[in-house]
DNA sequence: CTGTTAGCGCCTTCAC
DNA sequence: GTGAAGGCGCTAACAG
């Protein structure tokens, strides 16, 4: 069991070359004839030598690590719902990191300074909080960072995005047709810049038609219960819109909720759409009309991007990833299947 | 912007001590004087210094990263309402590891050899498969692990888990109590410990009570499709069971939806009650009864068994998290609020 | 083309 | 109590 470490020499010995000869054969540097490279990995194989990562890490003065912030809330059972987009994110993200060769850390966000306990050579940031400690620390280390969703304290820092103002208009020109005329925006606090371009959008959008816009924005966490709350409230109050569109699906979800306690039919009495499509918006009854924001390729270009500003440390172009409108019964189409 | 990185030579010059003394000061090894450690303290913070946590890595021969095995399948949407149990799991894990000073990198499961960019020391596989490929790496490095639910195939392998038979038998009571007389168990293929957990534990209760046991293996995957197309073959079938219980609230969420689509009242004509609870189990009409597994309490035993594991370089004994079955409309309960 | 020589930044015996 | 020296395993200049 007590198996000690091949290392770099113990092939050099084996093969009968040296050490750096070793080195430029395993990483096709150098200019090696073909033979002594292949009689060099033979005896690699043939020891089971595996490279000491942490060894190349310092001689490299690279970690080969990525931060992931992470800011799942543990704690809010509630909130659940609208973890997919997250997850879905971080997935691919991890994926393809390691795809790559490099691996992905997890760093929840924490209040205070973040200390992370290993060295990485870049940062994602998912959604940042002003202020976010992640960023200063990236930042104050010199450490490259991307953003999915821009950081509205710098917004020309490197990030991966939707078009939000371009996805909302699609939904309220879609609920639009469906017969709706006021439809309201219910938003989050306005600290991301997705909710910040969702809020926008639906100006714009309002003011393109002449109608009166009506954002009403949500207190008490992302959640499905917030969405209620608020729903209850417009709802039940003068001039009720016609059609909602809501900046999370789980706020989406409270409204449904709310609706279908008030009597209210969808879509016939209210429209119901939101960003971040995920399988309760789907699974609902009605369900759900959804955009999504393909987590996927967002995590996967994240990470191609980070890595880009790792290696040529420059600042890569930002990239904007495709929405996809998803129609679905809170908007009037039909169940297929 | 070219900052060079504060090194303990440095943090040594500025105290006017020696290389040694500024590690020992910083690590509070050896018997400095207070004096001392407080002058180089104040060196170190002035000058902004931070170990190079790869370099300490190198020489500790410890990296200080705990790996994750990931099984997300990014590429099968159908299946994202099982991933609750998983998220909350990573998300306590990596919280309590980053807490205690050690970093979580996550390992998605692939097919063939893993190669992991980073070394590690040791690594948590959540219900590993037969001949899970991360645990054979870990195995032929040496180094420690620890699986959430067992290892079938070396079951004394340090693990925390669930109860699962406990658990079983109690929502079977349950719902014999609320009139159920045949109650049939869904299950996924058991090549998971939980999964054979609960058929021995749904035989043994049968046996117990002297009733027919009925077992069906859902086919194609652990979606709510498989859940609803078993259901639909044995709700319509000759015998059919006043009462289900399923190894995974997404087949409970298929069954659920065959039952309805069926003109089955629940918990009338059919009970159902699952394991692991999930949002999704929450918000369905009726309410599902769930059996909730506590994964944050899972993970974060998890991270502390595997740093205990490496630390005392010892096997350590076994966890077994307390489970919590949440009775709902499903099973006759009627919503509170 | 290959081998020798310094580090990468820190920890850790060992003498002083 | 403190300082000097060697080493962790690998990479990258520099010679040869």
């Amino acid at each position: 069991m007590t198996r000690s470490r091949v290392s770099m020499k113990d092939v050099a010995v084996a093969a009968g070359v040296s050490l750096t000869t070793v080195s430029d054969a395993l990483n096709d540097r150098g200019r090696l004839p073909e033979a002594t490279r292949r009689r060099v990995r033979e005896a690699a194989d043939q020891l089971g030598y595996a490279p000491h990562r942490t060894a190349r890490s310092l001689a490299k003065g690279r970690s080969g690590i990525l931060l992931l912030s992470v800011s799942l809330p543990e704690s809010t059972p509630g909130s659940a719902v609208d973890i997919e987009f997250f997850v879905q994110l971080l997935s691919a993200a991890s994926g393809v990191a390691l795809h790559r060769g490099w691996a992905l850390v997890l760093a929840p966000a924490t209040e205070g300074e973040p200390s992370v306990p290993v060295d990485f050579d870049g940062a994602i940031v998912v959604d940042p909080r002003p202020h976010d400690p992640l960023l200063r620390l990236a930042d104050a280390e010199g450490k490259p960072v991307v953003t999915v969703g821009r950081d509205l304290e710098q917004p020309d820092r490197p990030h991966v995005d939707n078009d939000h103002a371009a996805a909302v208009h699609q939904a309220l020109d879609l609920m639009a047709r469906a017969g709706a005329e006021r439809p309201a925006l219910l938003a989050s606090a306005p600290d991301s810049s997705y909710v910040r371009d969702c809020v926008d959008g639906y100006h714009a959008w309002c003011a393109a038609r002449g109608s009166a816009p009506r954002v009403v924005t949500a207190k008490g966490g992302l959640t499905q219960g917030a969405g209620y709350e608020a729903a209850r409230d417009f709802l039940t109050g003068p001039d009720r819109p016609d059609a909602v569109f809501t900046t999370l699906d789980s706020l989406a979800l409270g409204v449904h909720l709310a609706a279908r306690s008030l009597g209210l039919r969808m879509p016939d009495d209210l429209q119901v759409a939101t960003l971040s499509d995920s399988e309760a918006a789907r699974q609902a009854r009605p369900a759900v009309t959804a955009i999504d924001l393909d987590p996927v390729g967002t995590g996967r270009d994240a990470v191609q991007l980070l890595i880009t500003a790792i290696e040529e440390s420059g600042a890569p172009a930002p990239v904007l990833v495709p929405t996809t409108l998803h129609e679905r019964g809170t908007t009037g189409a039909t169940a297929a299947g």
